[in-house]
Order: C-alpha cells, then structure tokens, then sequence
DNA sequence: GTCTATACTAGGATAGAC
DNA sequence: GTCTATCCTAGTATAGAC
C-alpha cells in the first residue's frame, strides 16, 4: 500500500532547519544534520528544496513572517497610535534581546555570512530590511512626525542596535536603555 | 643559501586574513584561499597559526586594535570634550558604514558565525564589546552625565545600529540620521 | 507512489608528514 | 613547498520498505 503524501512536510522541515539555524548559523548548519533531526530521508527534503540556497531564503520568509505577525499584533494592541507602535516595536524587540540566549536578528546574521550582493539569500535579506524601513516610515508619517523619514531611520537604528548589541552582551548590555531612547526620540519627532 | 626567518611572516599573513575575512565572512574563507593569495606554503602559515581558530583571534585582535586607533584619534582631536567625543565616535562609525561595500561591523560578523559561548573566538567577540563600553561609559562619566550607564549604552545602540543597518542598506539607510540622533542623545544627558 | 536508507561523486576543509 | 590523510560538505542515484 503507497503511503499519502505528507503535505507538512515541508513545514517540519522549515521548522528543524530554522531552529538549527537559529542557534547555530546558515553555514555551519549542514543538510545531514537536518536530515539526521528529521529522521528523514535525503530524498524528502531535495524534493521541497531543491537546493540549500532555496531552504535559506525559505527560512528567511519565515523570518520575515515572524517580524510581520509582531508588528501586526502591536499595531492591534495599539490601533490609532502609530506612535505609540513605533515605541512599543523598540519594547518588543528589547525584550527579547534580553532573553537568555538571544543571538540577535536571524537576517541580520545571515545575512553577514552572504556577502556576495547578486546572490539569492543576499536579495531575501536586503528586501526584508525594506519592508520594515518602509513599515516603520508608514508609522512615523502617520503619527504627524515633522519629519518622517528622520524619525523612522532613528527607530531603525534603535531596532538594530538592540538585535547587535543583544547578540553580543545580552541582558547586561545596552538593550535595557532601548525603550526610553525609544520615547525620548518619539516624544520629540512630534 | 637558506632563506632569513621571515619576521613580517605574521603581519603578512594577518593582512591577507584580514581582507578575505573582512569581504567574505570568516567561515567561507578557506586557509587554502589565504596561502594561495600569500603565495606561501602551508608550513609557514601552520607556524605562525597552529589552528584557523588561533588565526580568526588575531584577526579579532587587529579589528580591536583598529578600532582603538580610532578611538584614540577622535581623543586626540577633541581634548577634553568627552561629549564631543561620544558624537564624534558615532559620526566616524557612520561614515564607516555609507562607504561602498560596507559589510557591517568585524567583529560583530565573526562573533554571528560562531554561536558556542565558550568558544575563545565567541569570547575574543565579547571582550572587545565589553571594552568598547567601558570606554563609551568613562567618557559619559567625564561628561558629567546625569546617568553616565544610560549616556554610554544609549550611544553603544546608536553606533551598533550604524553598523547592523549599514551593513544592510548601506547609504541609502538609516546612517545619515546617526549623528543628529547621537547629538540629540548627549545634548539630552548632560 | 511515497517514503527511508544507503552508496556514491566531486570538491573543499583542517591537519600534518616529508 | 609539495604531497598525503582524513573528514565533512552539497548534491545525485539507486535500492527497498510500506
């Protein structure tokens, strides 16, 4: 009797791959291992992707849905507020920087290991950045900044600043200071 | 006639290091790719490095010293304006990172590619963070800052967010804004 | 037909012997 | 400075279980 195909394949698989390479990095992360965490054949994951570059940027999308649900369930929290949001993606963003373990932004970190600019994960990288600069820009215009871009690309430093600081000296570096820059460079872009 | 020991040998071999790991990444960049470059042996390299990890440190330890330089510069420069120095360190890492090719911060990279705590190259990553706060919280002190722990980690997110977002939008992103930001932070605190 | 498991190629890595 | 040993990588092909 054939088996059914498994339509969560591809999810399990994504799900291994992004808590590997999470903790580890996209290069020091090989398919054996994923294979081997999966306990699946080979054949399995080359039919959902083709190639390792395609289960990178796959995995980036995924990060980039995760970024997406945060700000989606700030902008809920705090619906009319758009300067409110600006402050509370900083908060967010901080507080996970404290977290034991933290490793900073997954995009960010793969998106030091690919240098080269034509390259696919390099795209996938850049595009995610542009998404939240151009998310964050929306916020401050609707928030009546006097100068929206300035007040979007300040918060974009904060956001940054957290992830590399966070990665680097966790709770007992700089992200605890994050919120009140945060309200400090709102309160005054108004 | 037999060759002089080579006393430039390290120096040489750091330079070449250097500039393969600074465009590529530590991990993609092979210790073939750096003793072709050389034009040297194998033996020479395994003398002066026994193991690619005791290389990436030094590599590690030059980034150090670069950095020290440029702090030291910017002391020389503004003598006793510690203030004028922390806006002066943000404006030197900004315009660092609107160059052409900006790959982000060294040390913050290398520090991305290799996860495990223990490990002396994570280590070698976190001390050089760890100094450079120390030297950002001496000059907020010498400021006479209000709260020279919230001054000196709210300019480390400042010159961190430079170098995660120039890395990835390079001039086109939130750089520009990073030494009106930095003004505006030390303005604030003093 | 779908999956697991294994064998295999080709290349690059670190490491070290001579 | 060359040459070798060993290991690990991505990716392909094949054999067999369900």
């Amino acid at each position: 009797m054939a088996r059914k195909p498994d339509a969560t394949a591809r999810e399990r698989i994504l799900a291994v791959a992004t808590r590997l390479f999470d903790a580890h990095g996209v290069h020091t992360v090989g398919l054996q291992q994923i294979i081997d965490e999966l306990g699946c054949g080979k054949n399995l994951l080359y039919r959902e992707f083709a190639t390792k570059d395609e289960l990178v940027v796959a995995y980036l999308e995924r990060c980039q849905h995760d970024w997406t649900s945060i700000v989606e369930r700030i902008s809920e929290e705090l619906p009319g507020d758009p300067a409110g949001q600006l402050i509370e993606i900083v908060a967010v963003v901080a507080e996970q920087a404290m977290r034991q373990g933290f490793r900073g932004c997954p995009v960010h970190n793969t998106n030091a290991e690919f240098a080269v600019a034509e390259h696919p994960v390099h795209r996938a990288c850049v595009g995610h950045f542009d998404e939240v600069r151009d998310h964050l820009y929306d916020l401050a215009v609707r928030a009546r900044a006097d100068d929206p871009r300035t007040l979007a690309d300040r918060i974009a430093l904060i956001v940054d600043g957290v992830n590399a600081n966070g990665a680097a000296l966790g709770a007992r570096g700089a992200s605890s200071v994050a919120r009140g820059l945060a309200d400090d460079v709102v309160r005054a872009a108004l």
